[in-house]
DNA sequence: TTGTCGGCTTAGCGCCGACAA
DNA sequence: TTGTCGGCGCTAAGCCGACAA
């Protein structure tokens, strides 16, 4: 055990979206080529574009009730960041408790929870079918996390040996994002956010650039549903993509700092989704006050016995932003980083970085 | 059970220091008829006064290291409330597991819940000591509660019929508190605090009326031990207390609503203190993503089970403002309770009111 | 006695281009 | 290309007594 490597086991995904920064770009695609009127987007070079007119675009944006699920999926992974892997609903994996009690905070006494774990008799991994995940985000916080419902294999003796065949991947809505990092300026309360260039003609709506001071006003979703507005201008010498009214009110109630960046996604249809990815962890999402730590570990600990000995589901909480460690790792990924020759019962880790960089294919 | 009765267990509770509502004041007493310089304090009628040079007050007022435990728990007393009650150390207590679970929200299905109370063999209540009791309070909203260490009794099956014997009270501090209820006004970005002539005059220091506008700065801390600064003035027409600079800063980052209360507190030495008592609670403290309510359950049942057969330590949170029922109950409460007609296993509640009203003796 | 309001001052929010890294 | 800053207009915070409940 002790430290772990650095080390991804996201070589096998497979991004169906070109990145924007996949994209390669003239530099000199700045200037307003093109003055038809609306809507002009001939900058966007090598992008998917299926032009609708802008009405039944608008119509499509708002179906009728609540929110786009396969919308929310893009936003919910783009807000998590490129090496986040969800088990999918279906898959078989392998639960493994030590894991998932070192995501709680707070460790008791060690030696107390191994007896414990004795006492509960409870194996050191679990086999287990995915019966549901739910993607879900933190009301106060926008932290993303995964409800995940486990069910226990009853064969635990006979461990698979071969990969399970894999499953249909879902389709993925093709969409534009990007997430930049926010400067001081940024989060300052002097002004407003600074569009790079590259994401706005990439990702934001086209503006109509014959106007002298191009503005357009951006209406966009965050997880929770709720709507934020912001007004979008190119305008400064020289000139420049910037957020400005809309853009404070957005940092104050995100409570955004230097270092936390933004993300931005739009869809196809045209719809439009915001939301954050903090640097560091807002301390103590938990408050101290409602069960002990060690009540907490008993819970877990109990739940994933009851669960193996009667084969009945158990909920777990997968917070990929929290902790390093992933104690959900389906069959396929376990045999392939066993095969390669990693520790088997090592913890797999990954890399953070809180801004999508290309990564070359 | 159902529905329990509107019954408070404050009989037995005896404040030591008078509160401000319980002395008789003269109507005319606002007038400044000291016109000596400083201090005055004329005004502080059947008060225990005990006038000290002030630099010896402000030099007592900043101890070596930290903050004053006892002035601490003078605090969170007066945040929780006059009703709420905690087990004192030592004393023993009954523990109902039942109450213990119904204090954390989003119940679990109950017959589940049923089954696994029968699995882990809980009795219905536990007797136990008192090993210790932090008083404690939430970060996010100063949410006062109790971290209790219970040790169940090694005999459980020949309850107490007699009282136990009374532990001595632990000597309490005197101080001059008030706790007022925040008006719309005293809430609004348009001013100030409008403090009420008879809590000015009984808690904070008194002013040197002979200024044309008596004005000082009240410096105190919360129950973090965060210090607050806020402007004490005398003035308009007619003459009145207001808190100016500084109370906005205090409502915006306690997130203080009409209809919360404020509380004060200033000791004998000088040392000042302040903190609120919410109307509502703020919602969802428990952020949805670490455990599973499941697990939660299955932990404090555990956790209680565990600790029941093997007559070892467990910890609980007691949460005087957000539950009404109280699961902790100590022996000679419970035994009056049964003497006086109240069903056995009832749930004890009590009433909440914000603001501290005069109480008959 | 004290809650609310109109009047007034002023701090700081937030929009702008300048400028330089 | 874009982060930071000075300039400045304007909103809203916040202090005051008036007034009435």
């Amino acid at each position: 055990m002790g430290r772990a490597q650095q080390q991804t086991l996201t070589q096998g995904e497979h991004h169906p979206v070109p990145r924007p920064d996949q994209l390669l770009l003239p530099p000199s695609s700045l200037s307003p080529r093109s003055h038809s009127s609306f809507p002009p987007g001939e900058d966007r070079t090598a992008e998917p574009v299926h032009h609708q007119p802008t009405a039944t675009r608008v119509a499509m944006a708002q179906p009728g009730r609540g929110r786009d699920p396969e919308l929310f999926a893009e936003l919910w992974r783009a807000c998590a960041g490129p090496l986040v892997e969800v088990p999918q609903r279906g898959e078989r994996v392998f639960y493994f408790l030590q894991g998932h009690l070192e995501q709680l905070q707070e460790p008791t006494d060690s030696a107390l929870l191994a007896e414990q774990i004795k006492m509960f008799q409870v194996p050191y991994k679990i086999l287990c079918k995915v019966v549901n995940v739910e993607l879900k985000a933190e009301a106060e916080t926008d932290e993303v996390y995964a409800q995940i419902t486990l069910q226990p294999e009853s064969d635990q003796d006979n461990l698979p040996l071969i990969c399970d065949p894999i499953l249909p991947e879902t389709p993925r809505p093709v969409v534009h994002t990007f997430c930049k990092i926010l400067t001081p300026s940024d989060t300052s309360t002097h002004g407003g956010f600074s569009v790079l260039r590259r994401h706005a003609n990439e990702c934001l709506p086209p503006l109509d650039m014959a106007m002298p001071t191009p503005t357009q006003e951006i209406i966009s979703k965050d997880l929770h549903g709720s709507e934020w507005r912001f007004k979008h201008i190119y305008r400064g010498q020289p000139r420049r993509h910037l957020l400005t009214t809309g853009w404070s009110t957005f940092v104050t109630s995100k409570k955004l700092m230097a270092g936390d960046a933004f993300v931005y996604l739009r869809s196809e249809t045209g719809e439009q989704r915001v939301g954050v990815r903090r640097l560091v962890q807002k301390q103590s999402t938990m408050p101290a006050s409602v069960i002990s730590s060690q009540s907490m570990h008993l819970g877990v600990l109990a739940s994933a016995s009851h669960a193996r000995k009667t084969n009945s589901i158990f909920v777990v909480y997968y917070r990929p932003r929290l902790s390093q460690s992933q104690y959900i790792v389906s069959v396929n990924k376990y045999l392939q980083a066993s095969k390669t020759g990693f520790t088997v019962g090592m913890r797999f880790r990954m890399n953070f970085e809180a801004e999508d960089v290309p990564v070359k294919k």
